[in-house]
DNA sequence: AATCAACATGTAAATATTGACATGTAAGAT
DNA sequence: ATCTTACATGTCAATATTTACATGTTGATT
């Protein structure tokens, strides 16, 4: 599907950039729903270039430092344009490890159960403060047309996404406690 | 990691199954947070087998086919107990190609945002209804040290998450509708 | 007798992803 | 001068995952 082809053409809209700013992008605004590593990014630019669907300026800074600064062209565009709006079904499964594991907890004592959910739950309960704080960039919706727009939806998702484990992790530690009284 | 391994592992301690049917368990009750295709579930069979962690018996229906039923063994109790019992650090990232879009969303029109909104809501609501459906098999909270008891907690938080998923749809339907009435 | 759905097991190729290896510069602080 | 952090680009190996290829049986229905 190459869907890490049209994260990068899509922030090579916004503005030209490097796989440096490219790789930094998907390490904090875009990470609380896309991940890639330079190791994933480098030979991704390499191959858009080949395609004609980006191409890029030397820029040096000192004496040597060579950076290659990625545009998208016109085809790239094209392309990045025709993804966007294309229907698309809705994925078979978020693979969960944590899940995982409580689907398999009756093969643990409570305690231990308990000790792993408030483990997660502190975690996300870490994320979710993290997420919050970077919300308070955005007192307003933005503009339609913002690029700011798209950051704003996607971080009141995953703000939402936090709220809604963190109370299943309540839900699921209210069960343990409820069970574990009975017989303990 | 081998996560495959372990779910692997962890369905065997229920009871002994043949390949196929542990790839029906992906594809039907784990299918809300874990998934594998017979392709991967085979080759990772063989390879427990090779490290001592499950063993097999051959069953004949009718004349000749052959089935493989494979068991877990004492070693790989032990290892899955290990595993389970492992604080987990909580994932960067859990990709979501349609989030991705939305990231981009300010190039496109209202319209077509409303339209591909709309399309995953209906699809999520489908899924939605489908986990209700499922979860009415539990009126009671199954007991604690039975294995109906993860089923049942993955179970509320598939639901939950379909809930929260379609939530955040509608909230994003409901600015598009706030913007574009200022400008059309 | 033919057909179909479910049972059953595998391999191969392509792609995606992570983590390690590998190297070096620039700018600012101490 | 030295150190540290950020900038900058790449490759390689190992895994993980999907899709297609490949084959055949069993049991029930028509």
């Amino acid at each position: 599907m190459r869907v890490l082809k049209y994260a990068i053409l899509g922030l090579l809209i916004k503005r030209p950039m490097t796989g440096y700013e490219l790789a930094k992008e998907f390490n904090f605004e875009l990470a609380e729903f896309w991940h890639a590593s330079h190791s994933q990014i480098y030979p991704e630019l390499k191959k858009l270039n080949d395609e004609g669907l980006v191409t890029y300026d030397i820029e040096i800074s000192g004496d040597i430092l060579e950076a290659k600064r990625y545009s998208i062209t016109k085809e790239g565009e094209l392309e990045f344009t025709q993804w966007l709006h294309k229907d698309e079904k809705i994925p078979k499964t978020q693979k969960d490890i944590f899940r995982l594991r409580m689907y398999f907890s009756n093969n643990l004592d409570p305690k231990t159960r308990i000790h792993l959910l408030e483990n997660q739950r502190q975690q996300h309960l870490k994320r979710l403060n993290t997420l919050v704080k970077t919300s308070e960039q955005y007192p307003e919706v933005p503009d339609l047309y913002s690029d700011r727009f798209g950051d704003f939806v996607v971080l009141k998702g995953a703000i939402m996404r936090q709220e809604n484990i963190i109370e299943w992790i309540d839900q699921c530690i209210g069960y343990i406690e409820a069970g574990a009284k009975n017989k303990p």
